[in-house]
DNA sequence: CTTGACCTTGCACGATATTGCACGAAAGAT
DNA sequence: ATCTTTCGTGCAATATCGTGCAAGGTCAAG
């Protein structure tokens, strides 16, 4: 491979990704990571990229933002996730179920959090591949499109051998009289299963979920132990949770 | 050679690959390293190209792009995926293992595919889940990092009730004498139970995994029926494995 | 046919670039 | 506070480059 051609697809992989880690470059492309870190000091003095502990981000923060928000998502699940991921305690078994919220939660556990994580949900599996320390445990089934969660009898078979610590339960809705509910008959089964199987069930709610209701009930609200939420003023939503007795989680 | 032939083909080349490198040119055309760099040189004075440390890159670096992308690896794991692809026929049940390649030829199923698709990669599940037809089912199990799939005991039994027409395995090495082996004790006794679910194996092999070989045996090449490899001048490499008897897939 | 201008090619040689390794320093991680 | 990873620099080996030069080859005018 000719040095020019590495930096230019350096730059390229800079552009799409938002980062580039040297060690990974290194063992792509065969070279020593010399190599590549005399291509990032170089293409840094061209002022084409900002160096780093460990490799290199876009010199212009403009373009790393975009392709920052383009892996996190939004703000306000990244929020939710972030209020999530501090709920768990070092040694406990949890059960993450699926959906975007979650995946931001598993994105930013603590990098030396020793604990383990079920999951019927593969995405979060592979956002947990290259967590350092946290184990993760798949339940497998029939994949669910809809949701990209593992159903069926196979995944309740797992989950009825399986006890944890905490459940994070997504859902659709969440109303003070319908409690927490959600759009499939099945997949509410599933989640009431799960509960059964834990300590205690902790759900995540963007500020649209709260006094919404949906179709399938899985829960009423004395069965969900706390409500991580969005902070605002209209804190007037969550008055009924907090009445019914669940332990609310704001920024 | 004349030398305005000379500076077209390298024209053409630079078109098709993106790149050329002058002692390569040298070789193949019998002529002295200095002779290309002169060529190099006037076509760079010419605009039409632009000369870099070893050879020369497109004036214009868009063209560069899709060659690029060739020769890091991906277009050639993407071509093994989608002759892979080729080779599922509608209403089978297919276990596909881990890995990019295999992710290439998840990719790459037919929209109108209709089968199943078993997968202990939450990877390959992640990419089925947005696929019209195909039904797609996960082994679960605790997550081997190292590769990104689920392994252990609960994989295991999930795997030995479930029976599939065809396995595509995964390997690091692939050997005329020792077989198909690769770098983990356990992944190899996984692999070595899927395939016996299995109807018949297939191995998407790229080059540099041919005549490789890891430290742990999984199969020998009796208990592989068809190898799927990255055509090339180079079919030497490919004499040992259809002597063997196995059917080979190539370009 | 011969001659000389012009072009192309290969070779020699010093200059410059690139790469991997070793070793101590600095930055993170535990 | 200790350990590991990453960084920077110097160094040696190798690859590539640029230039000058000589050996041919082509071609047209003489």
């Amino acid at each position: 491979m000719l040095t020019s051609e590495r930096k230019a697809l350096i730059q390229q992989i800079l552009q799409r990704d938002g980062r580039v880690v040297a060690k990974a470059l290194s063992q792509a492309w065969g070279v020593s990571e010399d190599t590549i870190r005399r291509d990032l000091r170089e293409l840094a003095s061209d002022g084409v990229l900002q160096r780093v502990h460990g490799g290199a981000l876009p010199a212009s923060p403009a373009i790393a933002d975009f392709a920052q928000r383009e892996r996190t998502g939004s703000a306000a699940k990244a929020n939710l996730g972030r209020l999530g991921a501090g709920l768990i305690r070092p040694g406990q078994i949890v059960f993450l179920d699926g959906g975007t919220t979650h995946v931001h939660l598993a994105r930013q556990l603590p990098r030396d959090l020793k604990a383990t994580v079920v999951t019927h949900s593969p995405s979060i599996a592979v956002e947990l591949a290259h967590h350092p320390t946290v184990d993760v445990e798949i339940v497998g089934g029939r994949l669910f499109k809809h949701s990209v969660v593992a159903m069926g009898s196979a995944s309740a078979e797992a989950i009825a051998r399986i006890r944890v610590d905490a459940y994070f339960m997504g859902v659709t809705g969440l109303h003070p009289d319908t409690g927490a509910t959600t759009g499939d008959h099945e997949e509410a089964a599933l989640k009431r299963l799960i509960a059964r199987q834990a300590a205690e069930t902790i759900v995540l709610a963007t500020r649209e979920k709260l006094g919404a209701a949906s179709a399938y009930g899985i829960l009423p609200l004395a069965g969900i132990a706390t409500l991580v939420a969005e902070a605002g003023r209209d804190d007037d939503r969550l008055v009924p949770f907090r009445a019914a007795g669940l332990s609310i989680v704001t920024a």
